[in-house]
DNA sequence: GTCAGTGCAAACTTTTTGCAACTAC
DNA sequence: GTAGTTGCAAAAAGTTTGCACTGAC
């Protein structure tokens, strides 16, 4: 789908979505949602606030940002995660679904996709429970801190205590 | 396995790891191992740092305790989780994993397990990655909000605007 | 015109940090 | 004895809240 198609459908559904729910269709919220569709992969608020405010865009306040994403979230236009500190989020209408891979190291976070475990996770029957949408985080090292480790290991293996 | 014998094994393993990585065994970490190990379910710091003051046990700062989970998550005997507002955590040795069920509106934490979901899980072939552990959180609603939301919209069937 | 929504700053919560005192080794 | 740990309080970081002003309806 064409990435302006898209900005298209999100906005009708966010505008539905106001409108159902007896919400003011502002100008503010109209291009906070266009701003996080314009970003690839995850994002936090400071960052979306530093896009907003120093791409000459539309400047909000971070209070609107957090009272909007709210929204989205409800909208179910966003997503969001809590790796590291700061709550992550990201786009979520007409996105594959997809994993995650965290390096418990570095922090780097990595995608990646999988039909086998979509598959198992959709087939799950849940009890008692209306499911909308799923997380899978796997935590572990990545081939660059894995390999740091390692030859680390093998310059230390003649010092008695590690520091 | 009895729960004696758990916290005794938990507690050789957090010896020979604070012994290979040259930390100190001081009362203060063994303490708060103990305490961890005698939660059943999930905890925050501050519910670990009210028992451990409370239940005349052994009192630690905060700063000691947020010290230590980090030493028991790098020994792998404690599991962090991010929903809500604060961390949560949880023993991880002897534990069968399990998944868990998170309700979007009320934010109650349910667990189940799935040998499948487990099984396809461990199956997944990840490219650069060295795997420790994974979390899958499923959002959703519980069957009480279900419910109660949908009482709610009978009962507002009449009325065209929410609110 | 009214009230939901916004911006700002202050408040709050959770986590981290600096430093003096303490203690495991 | 000495350096890793602890406790405390201060600071930092992220998020929420109160309030006056603005603008969508």
């Amino acid at each position: 789908m064409e990435n302006q198609q898209v900005k298209d459908t999100v906005k009708q559904i966010f505008t539905e979505y106001l409108n159902t729910n007896g919400h003011r269709k502002t100008p503010e919220r109209y291009a906070i949602l266009e701003t996080i569709y314009s970003i690839e992969g995850h994002f936090d608020i400071d960052t979306l606030y530093s896009m907003m405010a120093e791409q000459g865009k539309f400047r909000v306040s971070r209070a609107t940002l957090y009272n909007t994403i709210i929204l989205l979230l409800n909208a179910r236009l966003v997503i969001k995660h809590q790796f590291g500190n700061s709550s992550q989020y990201e786009k979520s209408y007409n996105r594959t679904t997809h994993h995650h891979q965290i390096c418990t190291q570095c922090g780097k976070v990595t995608e990646f996709l999988s039909d086998e475990l979509q598959q198992a996770i959709g087939n799950t029957k849940l009890k008692r429970f209306n499911l909308t949408h799923y997380t899978l985080y796997i935590y572990g090292l990545c081939s660059k801190c894995d390999r740091a480790n390692k030859s680390k290991k093998k310059s230390n293996n003649n010092i008695k205590k590690e520091k």
